[in-house]
DNA sequence: TTTTGAGTTGTTCGA
DNA sequence: GTCGAACAACTCAAA
């Protein structure tokens, strides 16, 4: 019998199991699955250097995955509704199926893909698979869309909890199809000179992902309440990349955690404390949603006036680690080095940006969307207002994070700092946070010579708090 | 409609 | 060294 192909259209979903759109594919005829890469969109935020380079492996691990179980993964580039128009007609498929996304040029994209088709007689047909619950399912009663976490998050809770997609046998189509162009030509592969080490920490795809998922719960669910906040230990899951190029589905997450807690009622609170970051997730892409604006105009309009006043000079020695607050550069470099940053870094090293250089949000978030591996459109964004002052919540302006206050109570004996700024490595405990308190003799001791193998900090944190703190009430009374 | 309670992540100062 | 209060007052969501 020849059953009618179809196209699967893979986007931020690089996996096969877990996939709503891709059983459904599946059930309705032999699948041929194929990657648009868009390089000219007009969507200015096309992937960083780190992503790109998560993209290329994750590509691989999925067309490897594809071939052992028969199918192949067709790579493109160019604009997807041409792509995969021209595709769907080649090899006379009648559909194209994909999975939502929910980016600013996302519905846009479906529905120039979903037009092209159907000039040709042909549907797009897309599937949840990517969020949890769907952005207009999570509503006030007043039937708007929530503005504060924790009344969002508690509505999710009441909703049905999110079903696995149903599995079956994928089925792919064994025909001659175009071959589209190689993964090399793709041009994502990186070659900055950190990328050499990326490999060491990471296992971009799908084994990848549930390997994470499976270390985690083995080895930090237990203890993840208190240990979540200390960079050095490896308390955290890791998933954020995994999530981000979806390789593993939030419903399993959500699923496999839920699991866990009901074998070991006594996780109960860190599996709670550990969905939560779930829902921050979700959270974040809701709002991106419904404020398309959220990655380049600050969320309260007052903001716009915000008078950043940093130099370009600042914004480099951030960049480079080399601020001579030792939390902040060790962040930094950590993130250069692993295109990754513990969480807690992210909000110290974000809020010195901001407060500190007075150097406008956007800035950090273009550095850290090009150099994080999770670099995730909503996320980022979400969290680079939330930083700045100028996101959804009501945070007290005055809350201003002390880089030598925020080391001493998560990295204590300095084992961060001395990991990502060996500079400092010699330095006793007391002065790892602040070594320009160090008396002469000691930083003698430990071969450090501030303004020579590592700088006198680059404003003074009492002086730069109270500039912060005079401009955002400017801000205000505005 | 009005009211009420609550809101991710902090710092500093002084008793 | 520890602890509580002050920092200012705003917006959201639900009753």
């Amino acid at each position: 019998m020849n059953e009618v192909p179809s196209i699967y259209w893979f986007r931020s979903d690089l996996r096969l199991t877990d996939l709503p759109g891709l059983s459904a594919a599946s059930a309705a005829g032999p699948v041929l699955a194929c990657y648009v890469f868009d390089e000219l969109s007009d969507d200015a935020w096309t992937p960083g250097s780190a992503s790109r380079w998560w993209l290329h492996r994750s590509l691989s691990a999925l067309r490897s995955e594809l071939q052992k179980r028969g199918g192949k993964l067709i790579l493109a580039q160019g604009r997807p509704e041409a792509v995969l128009t021209q595709l769907a007609c080649d090899i006379g498929a009648d559909t194209v199926f994909c999975s939502r996304e929910y980016e600013p040029c996302s519905d846009d994209t479906e529905r120039r893909v979903a037009e092209s088709l159907a000039e040709n007689g042909l549907r797009l047909k897309r599937y949840g698979g990517t969020l949890l619950w769907e952005p207009e399912q999570v509503r006030t009663r007043s039937d708007t869309p929530f503005k504060v976490f924790t009344p969002f998050w508690k509505c999710c809770l009441t909703l049905p909890e999110p079903n696995l997609a149903a599995g079956g046998t994928l089925r792919f189509w064994q025909g001659q199809s175009a071959s589209g162009v190689s993964l090399e030509n793709l041009g994502l592969d990186c070659t900055d000179d950190e990328s050499v080490r990326w490999a060491d920490y990471w296992s971009p795809g799908e084994a990848g992902a549930k390997e994470s998922l499976r270390v985690f719960e083995e080895s930090a669910l237990d203890g993840y309440n208190e240990g979540r906040d200390f960079p050095e230990r490896a308390a955290t899951s890791l998933l954020s990349p995994h999530l981000r190029f979806g390789e593993i589905s939030p419903h399993r997450v959500f699923h496999f955690i839920r699991e866990a807690s009901r074998r070991r009622p006594d996780l109960q609170s860190e599996a709670d404390n550990y969905l939560r970051e779930l829902g921050w997730r979700e959270f974040s892409r809701h709002l991106l949603y419904h404020h398309p604006s959220l990655p380049e105009q600050p969320f309260r309009s007052e903001f716009a006036r915000f008078p950043w006043c940093g130099v370009k000079e600042s914004l480099i020695a951030w960049q480079e680690g080399k601020t001579g607050y030792p939390i902040v550069d060790a962040g930094m470099r950590e993130l250069r080095q692993t295109g990754y940053m513990h969480n807690r870094v992210r909000m110290i090293t974000a809020s010195f940006l901001c407060k500190h250089l007075l150097i406008d949000w956007r800035a950090g978030q273009r550095w850290f969307w090009n150099y994080l591996m999770d670099a995730d459109l909503a996320a980022n964004a979400f969290n680079w207002q939330w930083v700045a002052g100028s996101g959804t919540d009501a945070s007290p302006y005055f809350r201003i994070f002390s880089p030598m206050a925020q080391g001493v109570k998560f990295d204590k004996a300095g084992a961060y700092v001395k990991e990502w700024v060996p500079e400092l490595s010699a330095l006793p405990p007391r002065y790892v946070h602040s070594p320009w308190e160090a008396p002469a003799s000691v930083l003698d001791d430990a071969g450090i010579c501030l303004g020579d193998n590592y700088p006198f900090p680059l404003v003074d944190h009492v002086t730069a708090r109270k500039t912060a703190l005079a401009a955002y009430d400017e801000v205000r009374a505005a």
